[in-house]
DNA sequence: ATGGCTATCATTGATAGA
C-alpha cells in the first residue's frame, strides 16, 4: 500500500478552506501538513475535514503563524512545542511546530521563521528556532523511528532552488548561517526527498504575489519532506504541484508531496 | 516602470510575509 503525503504553506486556512478541500480529495492524500493557519484553534475548520475523511490536529494562534496536521489515518499526538534546551532567547508563543506519529511514523510539521529583515531580532530568532530545531531532529534520530520534518523551511539551499539567487544574497533566506544550518539539520541524517528523486530539476514552491512573479515562474523552493533512511528505503515518488497556486485566490505557496511505501 | 500583492486585525492604516 503506497501513503501519499502532502505539504501546503496555506496562507490562511479559512481563505484556504475549500481548495485545500478539492485539492486533497483530487490528489488522493492521506496525509497533509499545513502551515501559517492563521487561526486560533476555537476557529480551525475541522469539521469540514471530518466530513472528508480526515481527523485534524492544529497548532494556531491569532493572525500569525499556525501549523496543522489532517490524516486520514489516526494521529497519535507528540508534541506541540519545540523545546528551548539552553537557547537564550525571549519567551516562544509562536504556532510553528507540531509532532505526531502516524501508521508509526513520526512526523514534524514546521512553519520555520522567516527571519527578515537581517541582521535583527528575527533573523536571531530564526537561528536560534534552527538550533533548537537540530538539537530535537537529533534526539528524535537517535531513537532509530521513522522520521520525517515537513513543511515551510524559508531556506534557499542552492542556485537549483531559486530562479536568480543574485536578488537572494542578503535575504535570510539564503545569507551564509541559514544554510550552514539547514546543513547541520541534513546531517544529522535527513534527505531532502525531491532532490534525490530529481537531481537536476529546477522546480518551485514558492512564488511572491507581487511583480508578477508567478507568470514571469520567479519562484523559490522552500517547501521541503526531510527524511529518515528508515523513509528513504521507502520513498517511491516526489513531486511539487504547481496547480494549485494558478487558480484563482492562491495561496503563495503550492504544495509538496511524497509517495512512501506503507509497511 | 527600482514598484508591484494578500491576509489579519482593527478601523482606512499598521504589520507580516519571503
Amino acid at each position: 500500500m503506497t501513503l501519499k503525503i502532502a505539504s501546503f504553506n496555506v496562507n490562511s486556512i479559512k481563505m484556504r478552506l475549500q481548495n485545500v478541500l478539492e485539492w486533497l480529495e483530487s490528489s488522493n492524500t492521506d496525509i497533509i501538513l499545513m502551515q501559517e493557519t492563521k487561526t486560533i484553534d476555537e476557529n480551525f475548520p475541522y469539521l469540514d475535514f471530518n466530513k472528508k475523511g480526515f481527523e485534524v490536529t492544529f497548532c494556531g494562534q491569532k493572525s500569525y503563524n499556525g501549523v496543522a496536521i489532517a490524516s486520514k489515518f489516526q494521529i497519535e499526538e507528540i508534541s506541540r512545542h519545540l523545546p528551548y534546551y539552553d537557547e537564550i532567547t525571549v519567551e516562544d508563543n509562536q504556532a510553528r511546530f507540531v509532532h505526531v506519529k502516524i501508521e508509526n511514523i513520526n512526523i514534524i510539521c514546521i512553519y520555520l521563521p522567516n527571519g527578515n529583515p537581517a541582521p535583527g531580532d528575527k533573523y536571531e530568532y530564526k537561528i536560534s528556532w534552527m538550533r533548537r530545531l537540530i538539537k530535537y531532529a537529533r534526539e528524535i534520530y537517535e531513537k532509530n523511528e521513522p522520521v520525517l520534518i515537513g513543511g515551510d523551511f524559508n531556506v534557499i539551499q542552492s542556485e537549483i532552488d531559486c530562479y536568480d539567487l543574485s536578488k537572494w544574497t542578503n535575504d535570510a533566506l539564503y545569507l551564509e548561517p541559514t544554510r550552514k544550518k539547514m546543513k547541520e539539520l541534513i546531517n544529522v541524517g535527513f534527505i531532502d526527498s525531491f532532490r534525490l528523486l530529481h537531481p537536476n530539476l529546477k522546480e518551485f514552491s514558492f512564488w511572491d504575489y507581487q511583480a508578477g512573479a508567478w507568470q514571469k515562474d520567479n519562484g523559490i523552493r522552500i517547501d521541503f519532506f526531510l527524511i529518515s533512511p528508515e523513509i528513504v528505503d521507502r520513498l517511491l515518488n516526489a513531486g511539487i504541484d504547481k496547480k494549485p497556486r494558478g487558480k484563482e485566490k492562491p495561496s503563495d505557496h503550492t504544495p509538496i508531496w511524497i509517495e512512501v511505501e506503507n509497511i
